[in-house]
DNA sequence: AATAAATGAAACCAAAAGGTTTCATATTAT
DNA sequence: ATAATATGAAACCTTTTGGTTTCATTTATT
């Protein structure tokens, strides 16, 4: 089987501020095109659009359910966003080290419940 | 004094593969314009149009000297992104988790004693 | 002083992006 | 069966994007 190779990046895709709001509304629920598009100060076809999009690069999900068809966030593709920022890193001095660690702070309690150490041996 | 709004923001500046490029071209050096399009399959021009986005974004500096305009990576407004970003890793499960680590390859010893993170306004 | 080099601005162009309205289709409700 | 709902496809429009070529300006070289 070959690799899905995605019709839009995952850089483009988060481009445009309508869809980075899409993508914080489907992180907290599953919802469908008119229900989503409520929320948006444009019709549901453009709204329907910007799901081709996110879906187009994996960062939607779509379930058909009766009707309707419901969509929810997919965030694995924003793994290759994170390596592709993960490079810059080594630019960053202890100055702002201060900053990312802010920024990256994890709730420990979120880790879940195997921790750390659910990282197999031989990383 | 006010912050600078920027004219382009980070993330349409990084939508462009050419602009990606160019950010880890001057990441290595510091380069005059025609040095830089030496390496892009297009007009110096045009080159010099993406690094006008980048510069408006805040990614790179530009530094005259003599009759030519140096380029260097300005990485901070990364961190914006990095921030954006960092509201999702709420979504990635365990299994997802090691690949997080693979992908971070940071010293465990890094994470640091933070507490939860202040999940930003905006988008 | 004359020439060459490095660059940006301007005018232009084709294609892509972001939006609209209209229409067709599938599914549910009455 | 009929009507209403949910959706996508199509055609269309305007603005933005990514590129070009040409020209003007500033700064070296010879």
């Amino acid at each position: 089987m070959q690799a899905p190779e995605p019709k839009h990046d995952v850089f483009q895709a988060i481009a445009d501020p309508t869809r980075r709001k899409l993508l914080r509304l489907l992180g907290d629920r599953e919802l469908p095109v008119t229900a989503i598009s409520s929320h948006f100060p444009m019709t549901r076809t453009a709204v329907s659009k910007h799901l081709r999009i996110l879906s187009d690069a994996g960062l939607v999900s779509e379930q058909k359910v009766g009707r309707e068809k419901r969509y929810k966030l997919q965030p694995e593709p924003l793994l290759e966003l994170k390596r592709w920022l993960a490079y810059y890193d080594r630019f960053w001095d202890n100055r702002l080290a201060v900053l990312k660690h802010l920024v990256e702070a994890e709730d420990p309690a979120d880790i879940g419940p195997l921790g750390p150490q659910a990282v197999p041996p031989g990383e």
